[in-house]
DNA sequence: CTGAAAGCGCTTACAG
DNA sequence: CTGAAAGCGCTTACAG
């Protein structure tokens, strides 16, 4: 890799003449100016962005630390943040934990040292003390999707608003017994969601009948168990809601295996959809998630935080995206 | 942020002994060890990646560069690549380019400039001489799933036999009038799984049946509006192949809403398989990739050059892996 | 066993 | 308009 340095040398001028021609960072001679032109062309010179980096103490690159990203909503967020990130002038720089609080760690502490100016996250929840030690450090930090911890900035969707409009259409229908197959409810969305369908259930008379098992909760398989437990259980079940796409997929299956109807005998919804529910043979209906736009967001809100003065950095901000109910044919 | 410096004055020695402590590169002494581990934990210091790569030329990262992740092939790749990356101590850089050769060559530009030590790239086709002159640069390259120079390292499925195996597969079901839904030729998995195809229609005595359409290829509309044109066109015809998951889920729909059974009237088969063929109403016929390993083995081959002596850098190597033909209902 | 020095590749006041 | 120098935070021969 050539260098500074052998550009300098080849152009006849000091580095620092050469720095300043390429990044256009003050008056040099057109003269010079071509020349160092010609012979950074002719070595393929490239800056070292460490160099940069180190020097300069900004990054332009922003970690984003997701727990999975294989038919998941982030796979989807991922893509806003990236064009987002793209547009501002930062590089994305994508780290997967499989909801592993130690591997999260493991890329936390890699992310805070050195590699990034700021970090969004959707977080196991087991790192919070860390999480703040970073934004501390100076290092910015959002959360995305769970927000768990108050001191944090966090772009999140309305996850009450989900449980409960889904459960008032599905009453509006005139539907009495909505099962709901949620997770653990240590992570805000899940919690979210069950609280808002329990509000609803409430208002509406109706009895909370809600179903987990003990499986990767972003499976088709979790999705599939809890609805024949449901359906098991419940021999009046009028409707299932799933708490994302790939629960929905499992729920429509089950029930086509018991040779229910979709929606005569049971609806689904998704309460987190992301442009699955419109691609199967069964349409679902689904709580849509503006995931592009919430990617958009939480990269501009990181930009926006890195760049301000250090004397005046922006307090922290909770923004929350509404979900739109889209109705397909599964209710 | 706490630095070597910082820990060296507390410790009361010299960063060099600090770093040796820290590193466990050469003996100190065991009380001054201490000191200096109470001084590092008590300022929380973590060392400065940055700069760590820039004095020892490596960054122990590698990037990787995919057209998308949401609901293709890639997300699941990645999962093999992260893990397989981080046994070996490596971290791993995303970038996407929606098959935009610009943005391509913008994320190319970026991680040569000193970010990774290796770049594992599902590429448009359009920078191969920028990949080769990065090769060149000394920072490994492989190709992933499409292999476009025959020089860069690659690992991709074997094309060819999914569009064989799979018309082979319904020909031994009676089929005689198979179409195949493809995409660019320019690209080598649609070109090798369209030559397997060929192969196959012709060793069966069958007719070429194909279709294309002007949208975005890897997209359940493209999947939905080749399904119909080949239906419109085909009245005898009795199975569909769609090049990736998320056709088949359109071929499927397109099938559905026009009253045909499926397997009986119409057989569907994915022929690139990641998971999503298991999770449908009617589940899908699909020749399985092996996405996990694949991704496991182009992080391994990374690594493996970015280790070898600069002497004596490995060959560069193709390695093909053989889909599975995993049978389900839509056959 | 530990310190002083050089240097990775860059940027940026400071002179002139 | 350009050069010489300092320094970002680290590692690593070289002495002692």
């Amino acid at each position: 890799m050539a260098t500074l340095k052998d550009v300098a040398k080849l152009a006849n001028v000091d580095v620092s003449t050469v720095s300043r021609a390429l990044n256009n960072t003050s008056y040099v001679h057109p003269e010079t100016k071509e020349r160092i032109y010609a012979a950074a062309k002719e070595l393929g010179y490239h800056p070292n962005v460490m160099a940069q980096a180190l020097r300069q103490g900004k990054r332009h690159t922003i970690g984003v630390v997701v727990p999975r990203l294989h038919l998941a909503i982030f796979s989807e967020i991922l893509q806003g943040i990236e064009q987002q990130a793209r547009d501002l002038g930062y590089a994305t720089l994508i780290c997967t934990t499989g909801d592993d609080p130690k591997v999260e760690k493991e890329c936390l502490n890699r992310l805070r040292g050195g590699f990034v100016d700021g970090i969004i996250i959707a977080a196991t929840g087991r790192n919070g003390r860390l999480l703040r030690d970073i934004q501390a450090s100076g290092i910015a930090v959002t959360q995305l999707v769970r927000r768990q911890e108050l001191e944090l900035s966090s772009v999140v969707a309305d996850y009450e608003a989900c449980g409960r409009d889904a459960v008032r259409f599905l009453a509006s229908r005139g539907c009495r017994e909505i099962g709901l197959i949620t997770g653990s409810l240590h992570l805000a969305p899940y919690k979210g969601r069950y609280e808002g369908y329990l509000q609803a259930v409430r208002e509406q008379g109706l009895e909370e009948i809600t179903s987990t098992c003990d499986r990767d909760v972003n499976s088709f398989r979790y999705g599939y168990d809890c609805a024949n437990q449901l359906l098991d259980e419940n021999p009046g079940l009028e409707a299932i809601l799933a708490s994302v796409d790939v629960q929905g997929l499992g729920a429509i299956r089950a029930a086509t295996e018991r040779g229910l109807k979709i929606p005569e005998q049971l609806k689904v919804i998704s309460l987190t959809g992301h442009r699955v529910g419109r691609m199967l043979e069964t349409t679902m209906t689904s709580m849509e998630m503006p995931a592009f736009e919430m990617g958009r967001t939480a990269a501009k809100l990181i930009a926006d935080e890195v760049e301000a003065d250090a004397k005046h950095k922006p307090a922290h901000r909770h923004i929350s995206f509404a979900p739109q109910l889209v109705e397909r044919e599964s209710t």
